[in-house]
DNA sequence: CTGAAAGCGCTTACAG
DNA sequence: CTGAAAGCGCTTACAG
């Protein structure tokens, strides 16, 4: 037992009731002035702090966000994760509510069992981060909880969701190419092999469609096999000014290549990525990538599921977040500085 | 409000009291088995989940735990501590508890405004990740929660703190390459520069004694100036056969390096750094390393804040935590095959 | 084994 | 403006 300061103590304190001394620390109406300001004094003297339980209990909400996250996505320091927890809580923070944070283990999640946040009612609504199985997703749908899927979206479920914008992203990061000058710009990514690659091509492809830039066959250039190693790129004969690369990892493995060949970037050619990740910034010259807008999804996220705590009917969809641009060192501009001024 | 099932639902249904329900679903004593099995039936098939904040009105306890972060953590996708919380939340899930992550914001931090989640009496325990500065520490101190440190330390204060032990890793470390028949090992580092350099060339020394090696002085080799910046390795006449980096940004520029002077590594010299960071997975080799042993110190910060509360006196002091080797391909071993039999 | 009563700390109508 | 009463959902003694 915490033998903690309550409006009661407060109340006998300053011979008010325990309703005046309520509606004073509440900041509701129905005291004067007077009385509140003494009665708020008082309370922070004696070192009074809100047991929110109590109020809970009365208003049937707890103030608590569930994030979850399945045991999978835990343990390799590349993932991208756990960045997100500090958005969402900030976002929640400003909102009023607290995070709570589970990882679901790979059993509970093979066995449906629920997580312990919802099972003992400490939340009000729940954020799912990245990809669960499909029968959990529908266990937590049929649940009656306000349910925002972050960095994760499935067809065969109706949850709302935030996620990233891989078309758009590429789309931007090829027109930064083509406004500094570049128009022979290759794409390396296997384009048949995951849907994020496929909308990173054709992101590309819109910004050379919008340019009038005719889309060559050879400047498509496969990265890996059929069972996703990575193999030698094929150049073409005619090399590129810029490549965009499906990935950082991929970029990074592009400069150490067009080195060799005697190419430097990005005095010879421009090379970009996607991710943000390590290999972008480790990469000498650092690369210019573009990457998960995190702040901005977790903050969405967060904003999202307040929102439809408070209007349990408020739909949102899937909404996609544009990617943020890390502008470094691998892409130089052809365009001269005089040019640009005319 | 939420239309939830209340045990009152269940006594309803049942027609026995709300006490026998509560036995029942609470696993206490004083119930009979079939009738507890009906209830525990009904419970299920209606759809109950218990209400802990009711619980916790009662009981004066939430489950919850708090973990703050400054905001000064909050960002560079290299930081690692967002990698503790998922080991945490485990350590206390499997206790009975739930984490609340909060975000300390700058502000909050420098006008020492206690966590929300600590002033709405949200939490039954604290911990604190990484470090903070002295008067907020201070503030917390003077709380009447229990605390736990994690990856902080602060003479000044005494609170119960879980941190690395840099000292041991690189005892560790360098006994390995000692193991491995290197006796002319380098170590380098600005042993003046940080506490944890320090501990982590006293570690090596260690070993070295330990093993009846001498210390040379041409062997503890400068990485960097006063001002932190990294410059120029100042190589002894003899080469050793091993090098300890003080972490893996200087292990990693040391084996690029290495092989411009025409030594490969780990054919001609074997290299070991510091912290399992991305640059160790990225080198080619990768490197050997020590690194923070996250889930270890997240998971024993979450068994000691538990204790805490349960106990109010039980005190820790500081416990350091061994750290982790990751064995990778940046170590030859000098013994050959059939000396290690004798 | 079963249950009526009291209480955890607060808030929300509703009286005065 | 001030406050007595009821209630949120549960648990803990204590009777029967």
């Amino acid at each position: 037992m915490k033998s903690n300061v309550t409006m009661k103590d407060i109340a006998k304190e300053l011979n008010v009731s325990i309703v005046t001394v309520s509606k004073a620390l509440g900041g509701k109406e129905g005291v004067g002035e007077e009385l509140k300001k003494k009665i708020v004094e008082c309370a922070d003297k004696m070192g009074y702090r809100l047991n929110s339980l109590a109020r809970s209990m009365k208003e049937g909400y707890s103030y608590n966000v569930g994030v979850i996250v399945s045991e999978k996505f835990v343990g390799p320091p590349q993932a991208f994760y756990p960045l997100f927890y500090q958005y969402i809580s900030q976002s929640l923070g400003e909102q009023g509510y607290s995070m709570i944070i589970q990882v679901l283990s790979l059993q509970d999640e093979e066995n449906l069992v629920l997580p312990r946040a919802y099972s003992e009612s400490k939340i009000d609504g729940l954020i799912v981060l990245g990809q669960i199985s499909l029968p959990y997703a529908q266990l937590l749908q049929s649940c009656e909880i306000p349910i925002v899927l972050l960095d994760f979206y499935d067809e065969r479920i109706d949850i709302d969701s935030v996620v990233s914008d891989n078309f758009c992203g590429s789309y931007e990061i090829t027109s930064i190419l083509i406004k500094s000058g570049h128009r022979d710009i290759a794409f390396i990514g296997d384009i048949y092999a995951t849907s994020s690659i496929q909308d990173r091509f054709l992101g590309y492809y819109k910004a050379l469609l919008e340019s009038g830039i005719k889309l060559r066959e050879e400047y498509i250039i496969n990265d890996r096999d059929k069972e996703g190693r990575y193999i030698e790129l094929a150049f073409p004969d005619k090399m590129p000014t810029a490549f965009v690369c499906n990935n950082d990892v991929v970029a990074y493995n592009l400069i150490l290549k067009l080195r060799e060949m005697g190419f430097n970037v990005p005095d010879d050619c421009s090379v970009v990525g996607f991710d943000n990740s390590v290999h972008s910034v480790i990469s000498s010259p650092q690369i210019t990538t573009m990457g998960v807008n995190l702040e901005e999804m977790g903050k969405t996220a967060g904003k999202f599921i307040v929102n439809k705590i408070r209007k349990e009917n408020k739909r949102y969809g899937k909404v996609t977040i544009k990617e943020n641009i890390y502008q470094r060192e691998s892409v130089k501009s052809l365009v001269k500085i005089n040019e640009r001024l005319t």
